[in-house]
DNA sequence: CTGTTAGCGCTTTCAT
DNA sequence: ATGAAAGCGCTAACAG
């Protein structure tokens, strides 16, 4: 059925080994005569190494493993596309796990990764992932060996590789943003507050309002959890106060905000800006296209791909934290009121 | 580092045969003591057995393959979701090869996958697939002898798996609904001529009209490619003309749709009625809700890998082809005309 | 310059 | 009721 190295060497006259030689580009003197007709034999054939084979010889499957919430998250299908197309050109591959934050699905697919032996093993900070359970499958991971890379897990510091982006300054841009265009009763719709990251990008929007002399409101700020409805939700609660613009620490969000601010019969920008957080496609086809911070995940897909290619190939790897740049993306959305009456 | 069936051989005081026995739940005569203390050292010792040599034993990896054009593209997200989570139900596996329409890459992948072992493959049909490249790519998995399935290739007829939706049908649907709508003016902007899929759309609404009594205007049919941008362009290319409703034959085209409508200042649904295709995650929360046609993309994913564990479980499976019912989401996009002045 | 050999971890038939 | 042994396809150390 499928084809093997002994099949060739039998069609060329050699050794197996032989053939594995040429066939690797190893430095041996094997005769220029010789790797020329295995070559071409080995072509005709059709070939495929069988990379279980390899893989059990040489304990390296050219393989990554990729633990995602949900693929089906543009956020998240981003970072995917960087590891996959990163893993593509050094000819390595992918396998992608989606966990739906269910940590018993994750601790699952862990399992199944390492009976695969990938070479290294990327996983995701969500919204749940704090709890003991998930921090055990990162320990879980540690101890199979496996390398490991952390994407925006700013708060759990292992001995392992992360690849992470500066929330404070995230949400600082965003509030500056904001304040700059005459906003001062801005709405704050953000994420789980067990997230570092969410509190840091809180911490980020209160030196702005500070280094502005603005006074902070805390009834202005409603805990989301990065889903359209608490998007929604969260102005439902926000609307009896006064604010001129919301910040929803992703877009999810912020597309229920513009949903529920249609209800209320208020335009976007002309009656309330809004400012979301992560720039998804569906950002700049929405109507209007919405400002956000945009964070170059698929660049962080990428990076982490090499990290763990890296790893894999220097066994004497040191764990290495790469930060990404944030950059505002100022669309339709936001609106400078200082000329208003 | 790994721990192995002879690990536990050792530990447990037996062979790694009957452990291998036990471990497989093989129907085999081994002393109920033995086998719990064999499961229990297992346990203890966090075996996870080495799916490498067991593909090397058996021939069977547990792992499907899936080519998909774009996994950021949310009607191939759903189908690759539906598709996994299908394997993840059945303790199989799923690799994810972004193949970006192009024939070469796709290609690559299909080696790699056929390196990797792997049970079957699903491959889609895309707005370039019909290229002589593709074709042949089909034939390459065939000759491999590894099963596979064709989601929504309606027009390549080989002894292999398919999984369709009926796009005549859909087409009447669409179309019917905007002439009970009131409409007879009805822009439409199609796929790729040569993809069957949207030849048959054309087919149902032209259907549509007959039953309705209506002239079919051939000026109002414009080929786009399903990119937001051809929906964009489209519009600026009919705009010249009388039309109140317009038929987008999928999802991503009628966004471009919206936004070049409001750049003519036409709203949606009180000047223009819109309809799409597939109905994507965005067209429930952008504004107005997009009426859509929806395909049971999930389902036919989980179809897709149901049938290749199937043909891989049995050797004697024969060709089959699935078929899914459509059905019309109706939303906030589409509006009654009959009694406007 | 090329071939022989052992063995990666597992399954499975055949012996005991 | 359990174990010994062969072998899946490949690589790498060693022979020749």
């Amino acid at each position: 059925m499928k084809v093997t190295i002994k099949d060739i060497a039998a069609a060329a006259g050699v050794s197996p080994a032989t053939v594995s030689l040429v066939l690797n580009n190893r430095p041996s003197r094997i005769a220029e005569e010789t790797r020329e007709r295995i070559k071409k034999t080995a072509e005709e054939l059709g070939y495929t190494p069988n990379s279980a084979a390899v893989l059990l010889k040489t304990n390296r499957s050219y393989t990554l493993g990729l633990l995602i919430p949900d693929i089906r998250n543009d956020y998240y299908g981003k970072y995917a596309k960087g590891m996959e197309d990163a893993c593509q050109a050094k000819g390595w591959s992918a396998f992608f796990c989606t966990t739906n934050n269910n940590p018993l699905k994750e601790r699952q697919y862990i399992e199944t990764l390492h009976a695969k032996n990938v070479d290294g093993i990327s996983i995701i900070t969500t919204p749940s992932n704090q709890s003991a359970l998930f921090l055990e499958n990162r320990d879980l991971i540690l101890s199979y060996g496996i390398p490991m890379v952390q994407m925006d897990m700013t708060g759990y510091r292992k001995p392992a590789n992360a690849v992470i982006s500066d929330h404070f300054k995230g949400g600082y841009m965003a509030a500056r943003h904001l304040i700059s265009l005459g906003h001062t009763e801005i709405a704050f719709i953000t994420g789980p507050k067990f997230l570092e990251g969410s509190a840091s990008r809180i911490l980020g929007c209160k030196k702005a309002f500070e280094d502005a002399g603005l006074n902070w409101n805390p009834s202005l700020v409603f805990e989301g959890n990065y889903s359209y409805e608490s998007g929604y939700v969260a102005i439902d609660n926000l609307i009896s106060q006064k604010f001129t613009a919301v910040f929803a620490f992703n877009d999810l969000m912020a597309y229920g905000v513009y949903n529920s601010l249609d209800k209320y019969n208020l335009k976007i920008p002309d009656d309330i800006s809004v400012v979301g957080y992560d720039d998804n496609f569906t950002s700049s086809i929405i109507n209007p296209p919405l400002t956000t911070v945009y964070q170059p995940i698929y660049e962080m897909g990428q990076t982490t791909a090499e990290i763990l290619i890296h790893a894999a190939e220097h066994p004497d790897h040191e764990p290495v934290v790469k930060e990404f740049d944030l950059q505002l993306i100022v669309r339709k959305s936001t609106r400078d009121i200082r000329n208003d009456i």
